[in-house]
DNA sequence: ATTACTAAGATTCGAGTAC
DNA sequence: TGTACTCGAATCTTAGTAA
């Protein structure tokens, strides 16, 4: 897609207008500001783009060509549920510490009916599921913001509703951090360490 | 974003391998076949893809960044309800201004069944909650078309109909002036600088 | 500060064609 | 049928600069 469009899109430019330099664009874009002004001109003849004096926003065309390849993309990525096999291990301890921050904890309760219990676990994926891993990201997802203090920041968490061993539960990505990419942390509202042994099967639809 | 890989993509290239001649890519995309098959080898190269013979798949690095777009495009689409916080503060006056006057008031009332309280309630979004504020322009919107008169002209207001703390109100974003990226301009029946206090909650469906 | 023109350089493309 | 090379043309990008 057309990466000035996308910059725009990001800042919100399709439901009002927005006011942005073409240089402030060229540096998002990584390109120079005269080629940022030539393609915002393009797009302007194109009618994918407006502007009022210093003022740009996307048109009703140029937000449903993307929303066209929006939907394309969806029928790519919303693939149906999924199962993906592995085994408890020892985490960092980091889980903890975030389960046990009253920022997370309320939001968990908010958005998914319960406390979680101040602690994660995590799940090393068997090698054949690693791939579904990356597709959890598609699915449907609940966005809990990060936030700061004043020394330090929290980085947003990706939690998506699933279920371990028939146990509802909510399958974290902090965003931030750098995970293994075989390692899936779950939060759930009891202490899942105690109560699972074995063979680990995680279901997400 | 690159149309060759979207068309494998289309194809279930991600899946596994699948069959497909450089000829019949050129033919989807619209180019020639020399131009499918050179780009093929720099995606190749830049292990977006991978060729076994006459096979064809997309590897889990090419993968991952469509994946990484389509998410952005998914937060511009499809944010659910969300709830935004603050406080309340003084606002310019303007809000007033504009909801005394008779075109505004009567298409508020036409499209959201109450007659505004002539004046706007200001919120001050707290800092973790701004990136909403651009989201809630996703929302499902009814806009109110600018007038004007010999002296002056008066533009769009988009309207998004929405709660705060409980009491149904109309987020509205006038279009032409421009706003701290920290305030959300609120309109109700009634006078809600009288009714609310302290913390405030913003509900958007 | 801006935006956007021109000219030159860099990249991308399609036609012809070999294998 | 296929894929992929060369090469001239078309397109896109940047630097310099005017307004």
């Amino acid at each position: 897609m057309d990466e000035i469009l996308f910059a725009l899109l990001k800042k919100g430019a399709h439901v009002g207008y927005i006011r942005i330099s073409t240089s402030q664009i060229a540096e998002i874009c990584g390109m120079s500001q005269q080629n940022a002004s030539r393609r915002i001109i393009e797009l302007e003849k194109g009618e994918i783009l407006k502007r009022v004096g210093k003022d740009i926003k996307v048109t009703d065309l140029g937000f449903g060509m993307v929303k066209e390849e929006y939907l394309e993309l969806k029928k790519i990525f919303e693939i149906k549920k999924m199962q993906l096999k592995g085994k408890i291990i020892e985490g960092a301890g980091q889980g903890k510490y975030y389960m046990s921050l009253e920022h997370y904890k309320k939001n968990i309760e908010k958005n998914f009916g319960f406390v979680p219990y101040p602690g994660t676990l995590n799940v090393k994926i068997r090698k054949e599921d690693i791939g579904k891993r990356e597709r959890i990201l598609t699915k449907d997802l609940i966005i809990i913001k990060g936030f700061a203090t004043k020394n330090r920041s929290f980085g947003e968490l990706f939690c998506y509703p699933a279920r371990i061993n028939k146990i509802n539960c909510v399958i974290v990505f902090p965003l931030r951090t750098h995970h293994e990419k075989d390692v899936i942390e779950i939060v759930a509202k009891e202490n899942l360490r105690k109560k699972l042994k074995g063979k680990i099967i995680i279901e997400v639809d």
